[in-house]
DNA sequence: ACAAATTTTTAGTTTTGTCTAAATTTAATT
DNA sequence: AATTAAATTTAGACAAAACTAAAAATTTGT
């Protein structure tokens, strides 16, 4: 497999979490399913470049330009998956390996006439949030599930664990992004749920509550 | 610059000019833009991987699978051409760069939601025909305007005589490639035409009729 | 049909991204 | 602080795609 420049900053960006600190290459080797020494050869390249800033054995950040870089890659993925999902009817679990292929296109009025086309969304079917046009990101406050405090409720906008058994668990139980969800009790002794969801009450164990993100409402 | 096995297949294809015809690495080299001796290094891959015929000296030609392969491709770039002149609202000029990034995308869902979506077109914005998922499709057929029938339509994609007052005519008149016309009348006698073109109804003479191309598209 | 011109291939080199294995630097332990 | 362990880089090699220049096959012109 021969990864791309843009790749690689995408990794760097992810490990990261967003925040702008600098990473191990070992990490950055690991993430993307390769060798630590050719995340040596390639890192040197983008510092020339200029997108990372590197120093030999200290790791690797990305520089200002690089996290523009990262950003408008970020922007991209996500708005195809708004795409895939509003307009071509892609389920939200089918949609991330067609948007790591869409997100390379280059074209900025592509990207600014998709985002119109598509009203202008401000997070993705995972519920994370789009970048505007100059990068900015409005974070959202997340939760899992299974930390959310009984009596309150929040809208489902994420999974922790994107594994396919997962996502089929929970399409197999109904259970969506954008769904409202009450927590209505807790079993103290193993940490499972009572949930209102939708029109419905279901219970779920501990282990599904803590793979499941909630936006707080009330 | 670095070459895909897809693009080789596709510049084969469209020197053949869709015909199953054989054609020397020579011209596959100069359609490229690259050097016959790269040309003939891949060849040999393609044809290792079934995808062409070879034989040293006597030229190249798509096998069943390179043809399916290449249709694929055409019609993939087709369909994003009218997904970015409809949806996106990008000109007839602008489309041909990013669809020739979009035609790699690869998920045949993604092809045929998309097709879907934009009602099963089957002409492209230049008026050339969108092949069938299946691979069928009707050739594009150039005629100048003064010879296509009353009641055929077709996309305005070329000029005979391209001086400066013969261009500077249609300016004037708003008719610009790219543009869909229906001719409605003609007049026996003098040969001029009532066409109707976007949204109006005009008069055109012969004289310019004989100047300008047509793709017809029905 | 034969020599000249053209086309096409082959051989050898370059570039780019990757890998393995060895060397080096940094971190951890006692 | 010294030794061991872990992380990271360097050195050397490989594979893929491309190029240059030389060799071989084909085509053309007389």
């Amino acid at each position: 497999m021969t990864l791309s420049e843009e790749d690689y900053i995408k990794a760097i960006y992810h490990i990261g979490k967003g925040e702008n600190t600098t990473v191990s290459t070992n990490s950055v080797a690991e993430e993307m399913d390769t060798k630590p020494s050719s995340v040596t050869d390639m890192v040197k390249k983008l510092s020339e470049k200029g997108l990372v800033n590197y120093k030999p054995y200290k790791g690797v950040s990305l520089t200002e330009h690089g996290q523009k870089t990262a950003l408008t890659l970020v922007r991209k993925h996500r708005l195809w998956e708004v795409f895939l999902v509003e307009k071509l009817d892609f389920s939200w679990d089918e949609v991330h390996e067609v948007a790591e292929q869409l997100e390379h296109i280059k074209s900025e009025k592509l990207t600014d006439s998709l985002d119109k086309l598509l009203g202008y969304p401000e997070v993705d079917p995972h519920g994370d949030p789009i970048p505007s046009k100059k990068g900015e990101f409005k974070k959202a406050i997340k939760k899992l599930l299974s930390e959310v405090p009984i009596g309150k409720s929040g809208v489902c906008v994420g999974v922790k664990d994107s594994s396919a058994p997962f996502l089929k668990f929970l399409d197999k139980n109904n259970i969506a992004l954008g769904d409202a969800v009450l927590v209505m009790d807790k079993e103290e002794f193993d940490g499972s749920l009572h949930i209102r969801i939708g029109d419905r009450d279901i219970h779920i164990s501990q282990q599904i509550a803590s793979n499941l993100y909630l936006k707080i409402t009330e």
